[in-house]
DNA sequence: TCGCTATTTTGACATATATCAAGTCAAACG
DNA sequence: CGTTTGACTTGATATATGTCAAAATAGCGA
């Protein structure tokens, strides 16, 4: 990550609901989230809205495009956000000469075909509560990585958005979250979540 | 794929239900499927499965290894099946002096994070017969690209596979087939499926 | 070809989640 | 402060899909 934001020439800054890029836009760009958080999501033609990330400090964003040049999803941010412009053609250029950052931009594509794949696994084959359970601890560890609380979670996504991602309707999110809070596992207060029995969670998922 | 499967040293095959490799596995090389076909499947500690794809000839296999060099997901063969193995650090080596094989490869792995994307959307937001008829959408478009029919499937894989792809169970499978049979839009004689009407199934999935 | 086994279909019924409809709550604003 | 607004919670009910069970069918080895 250092060494990708070291090439980096321009930062640009998003308040809440700022589109970083839409669906359609012509791809140049890879970002690094320095601080804030996006969310993206695809369209279906219908108007149905799947959201299928939310992306934190420290992750790239944009990856999808490079098979088309074209955005295939929409990113907005969810906060005030700062990203570093990490234009394609010259991190392919120097990621030819310098092997750990072909390594490097080579591991961030994987492991973003790694998390997909856990979506699937979650939005294929768990109920709902397990879905949740999943989603919390996914947050919590994330959190953790950036040296925050692995615990005190304050999301900065609605019910409605968590249910999007997660295959949910609103109200089923709302009633887990209820659900859990009755259980002793978490405490909650609109978007800030405590956890309170993360091995529960963890037991939820099955590990 | 050419120029992929120039480099390609060994080739290898598979009967049905060999393994590719399984998770866990040590990743050293991705692989050109030649002929044949393979499902990817991601296992959960409770003993819960999702089938994550069924790649055909043409398609790379592995991607998924790359991001910790350890496989998180097995493949196994659908049927006979010829591969050539692309050892992954030669291929790294070439993609540094080939701009060209360079850009095929992130447009691959970037096209596997659009693939999977699109499934996300499919599993969090459309109805049985809707995942159904997109499914079928896609083998068909598969199939014509590899100069076969469009209309006449052979399905590979058993309901039970088809339902843990698209999240619902194997009854549900079935019933939809049957529906959509009834409907005059397919003809299904188990894994031989007829589409009578491509216009109409398109329609079901909003394009 | 026969018979065995696995796969698929179909039916009756159960249930998780969606839908619809009030409420509650809290932040934002005049 | 009271009012408005949007987000969230909660309840009653509907529905899509899951579950369980049996019958039909297809594929496969002897």
């Amino acid at each position: 990550m250092a060494r990708l934001e070291e090439l980096s020439n321009q930062k640009r800054s998003f308040a809440t609901g700022d589109y970083l890029y839409r669906s359609g836009d012509r791809f140049k760009s890879l970002h690094a989230i320095r601080s804030g958080s996006f969310k993206t999501r695809v369209l279906h033609e219908d108007g149905r809205e799947q959201v299928t990330g939310f992306l934190m400090a420290g992750e790239i964003v944009g990856l999808e495009a490079i098979s088309t040049d074209i955005h295939t999803c929409e990113a907005l941010a969810m906060e005030d956000t700062e990203v570093c412009e990490l234009p394609y053609a010259k991190l392919a250029e120097l990621s030819r000469e310098i092997p750990s950052l072909q390594r490097h931009l080579h591991k961030i594509m994987s492991r973003e075909i790694v998390r997909d794949q856990g979506i699937m696994l979650l939005l294929g084959s768990m109920r709902a509560e397990e879905r949740l359970a999943a989603f919390l601890l996914n947050l919590s560890q994330r959190n953790a990585i950036h040296g925050m609380s692995a615990t005190q979670l304050r999301l900065r996504m609605s019910r409605m958005e968590i249910g999007s991602y997660l295959g949910l309707k609103l109200e089923t999110v709302s009633r887990a979250f209820s659900h859990f809070q009755d259980e002793g596992l978490i405490q909650v207060k609109a978007r800030a979540v405590d956890i309170l029995a993360l091995h529960r969670l963890r037991e939820m998922v099955g590990k």
